[in-house]
DNA sequence: ATAACTACCGACCGTCCGGTCGGTACCATA
DNA sequence: TATGGTACCGACCGGACGGTCGGTAGTTAT
């Protein structure tokens, strides 16, 4: 039905393409990023480039596509496999924060620049995203079914969880204070257990 | 020190152009946002609207220290005149949240378009982000020292509960299934308790 | 009445960017 | 050694965008 490239390119040299596009895409944003950018990159000019994608738009769309299959492949999937919801849970959420914390860039860009998009790419787009959410989400549900859940509406918890692993890319860096497993750790501490020790604190409240 | 406008344009004229470009750029990003966009918002022409403004990277450094005023004047200098840890940590978290629910634009440019600016703007963006950064870990740190705390680095805990704040941008919308108040309770209760009930669960162990 | 200032606008400019097109050099295969 | 496909490149195009400039209409101050 849609208008294919003229030929078929090597698939390896594509997969590179794709990976030095997530890497400056990253870095400068999708809108900063020129076509020339990339083909420079790549060691290559513009024209060379486009024998390989057939727009900006759409390479940008396939870096997404290569996102949210890394997000399948290596955090949904092999989650779904566990039956226990909270070790499940746990799962998800070290083997997301390491994607997003070794920086290979897919799925930050999938993050963050889903407005550079046509709207029938953004709704695609938007509809596998969604079906890793309900995931997240439907482990969350079966936790609070078994009681084993707080006081939480688990649509915001879920939320709040992306937001925290999604965030590691504004400032987890790569031989910082914190290697990939312990940043991971500490975003499993804080969402499993919170910030305050449960215990006897008579009320916080915040109108002094 | 720096070249100043050519003469000082009415204020509250200002104001407005700053709250809608900070409307167009919210929604658009900046780069997708032209002068233009701007200008016809506000029932100009491009070359009218320069009349207020130096540039394009100024008015989005002028917004973005905009939104840090906000920042420091609704949610930093309030919560420093609480004396208890948790509480004063409790106001920040509900008065952050609601900042940015309320979906005026500037706080959450501020974090979405840091690398539009110049270097030199990026240092003073960076700086005064720092500087609640610092006031939020602050407080953390004083609850470790109370033993309040759990064990969690305060660092990154700060950063999970900045990356938690700032997502709501990404899916509160108002008028929908959480109020503005709602959403800012589940965000404490998931920062302050975590997602998982206290108590007897036999280790949770990643591995089936 | 006039000078000065504010608040704009129409027209224009240089630059950069996404994208195209007609090539060419280099393989394969037969 | 002809054929055809792959992997590029130089040159070019149209359009959009940030920004400028020389105005003008309206208001206020003297």
């Amino acid at each position: 039905m849609r208008a294919q490239k003229k030929s078929a390119p090597n698939n390896e040299r594509l997969a590179e393409i794709y990976r030095a596009a997530a890497q400056i895409i990253l870095r400068k944003g999708y809108d900063a990023t020129s076509v020339n950018d990339i083909a420079n990159a790549l060691g290559m000019t513009k024209a060379g480039l486009y024998h390989y994608i057939n727009g900006k738009k759409e390479l940008l769309f396939d870096i997404m596509n290569f996102g949210l299959g890394e997000l399948d492949e290596e955090v949904a999937e092999p989650a779904k496999a566990i039956a226990d919801p909270a070790a499940r849970l746990r799962f998800a959420v070290e083997a997301h924060a390491r994607l997003v914390t070794r920086g290979q860039g897919a799925i930050t860009i999938l993050v963050d620049e889903i407005t550079a998009l046509t709207p029938p790419q953004q709704r695609k787009i938007t509809q596998r995203k969604r079906a890793y959410f309900d995931f997240l989400r439907g482990t969350l549900d079966e936790l609070k079914s078994a009681g084993r859940l707080q006081d939480v509406d688990t649509t915001a918890a879920t939320f709040g969880l992306l937001g925290m692993i999604n965030w590691l890319s504004r400032w987890f860096r790569q031989g910082g204070a914190l290697s990939e497993e312990q940043a991971a750790d500490q975003l499993v501490r804080i969402a499993f257990h919170g910030l305050l020790r449960p215990g006897r604190l008579k009320s916080v409240d915040s109108r002094q």
